[in-house]
DNA sequence: AATTTATGTCAACAACACTGACCCTTTTTC
DNA sequence: GAAAAAGGGTCAGTGTTGTTGACATAAATT
């Protein structure tokens, strides 16, 4: 009933509504290309975690997405058909059928990742390094605690994907 | 090609990681609740704006929810039928059908948000109000810079709905 | 040899978005 | 006052993306 109380809920339905409206237009820039391909978000998130995650197992990936195979096998089908992803049979366990991507995937996510890192070159440029290691930091926070050290992962291997690229 | 470049890539990759998984987590709260009642995201979304702009017009919520009338008609349909929203024929304009929570609609709204703002707050208690403050302003260059004004009004009417009902 | 794992596929269904075409009522404009 | 515009409602059809459930195949493990 405080006035210290109103505020402090006020900042959370404040929080609320930035990751609305941030997430909107955020996801809202590949759409443009998406559409020019036929493609759609969830194209969009396979091209995206094949990039980040080379020679990652169908199970893995699925794991990522949290959508049933039959929702992924949809999408999937569509970017191999299309020559953006293609299969390797696993060198180990010949059951797995590793994703990567092909030149043309490879293509077509940076062109779709372009707009977004421009987005946040823009925010860096306007708060400054520090401010957005601590926006990135905030950011993890916000990830269910049981999935940090997973994000955390995944973030190391998009990196070491990036650079084994020279990209 | 130098080492600094690269790393700047791999900051702004990270925060589209971040934006990704921070928001999936952050959506999937108030899913189990709203499977409850037989409704979706798009219910919940209504419900949301509807809660911090009372007595708004449908063309107003639909320029915020950005979605076409034929899908909005769909979930308030549902939800004026269920009785959390009603409408109300504005005084100036007699076109116009104003929207406002019931007491049925405004508990539930509260249910939905609850696992929202819990999330903000134990990110407030671990990071403090100062970091808090400047993720909220970081989030908010990360809205197109034309809307953000408008998030600004959103975000003030918000509050003002909020202190009106003593909540 | 039997079981489990990894993957693929068929079928049916539901939520939620879209376009296009109309309609009615009320307000504004000429 | 008539015509046009604005606000809203609705019907019909379609597409993407998600779901369950069932079943199939090949390869690995027990």
């Amino acid at each position: 009933m405080g006035k210290a109380r109103d505020t402090k809920n006020g900042d959370f339905n404040d929080a609320v509504e930035l990751m609305f409206f941030a997430y909107r237009d955020f996801i809202a820039d590949p759409d443009v290309i998406l559409a020019a391909h036929g493609f759609g978000r969830a194209h969009h998130r396979v091209l995206h975690f094949v990039a980040g995650n080379p020679a990652i197992s169908i199970a893995d990936l699925l794991d990522i997405l949290r959508v049933t195979k039959q929702s992924l096998a949809r999408v999937l089908r569509d970017l191999i058909d299309g020559n953006y992803i293609e299969q390797r049979i696993g060198a180990n366990d010949r059951r797995k059928r590793l994703l990567h991507l092909t030149a043309k995937g490879s293509a077509l996510h940076g062109k779709l990742i372009a707009p977004q890192e421009k987005r946040f070159d823009e925010v860096l440029a306007a708060i400054g390094p520090q401010a957005f290691e601590q926006w990135k930091k905030t950011m993890r926070l916000v990830i269910n605690s049981e999935d940090r050290d997973n994000v955390d992962e995944l973030i190391k291997r998009s990196r070491a994907a990036r650079t084994d690229n020279g990209k």
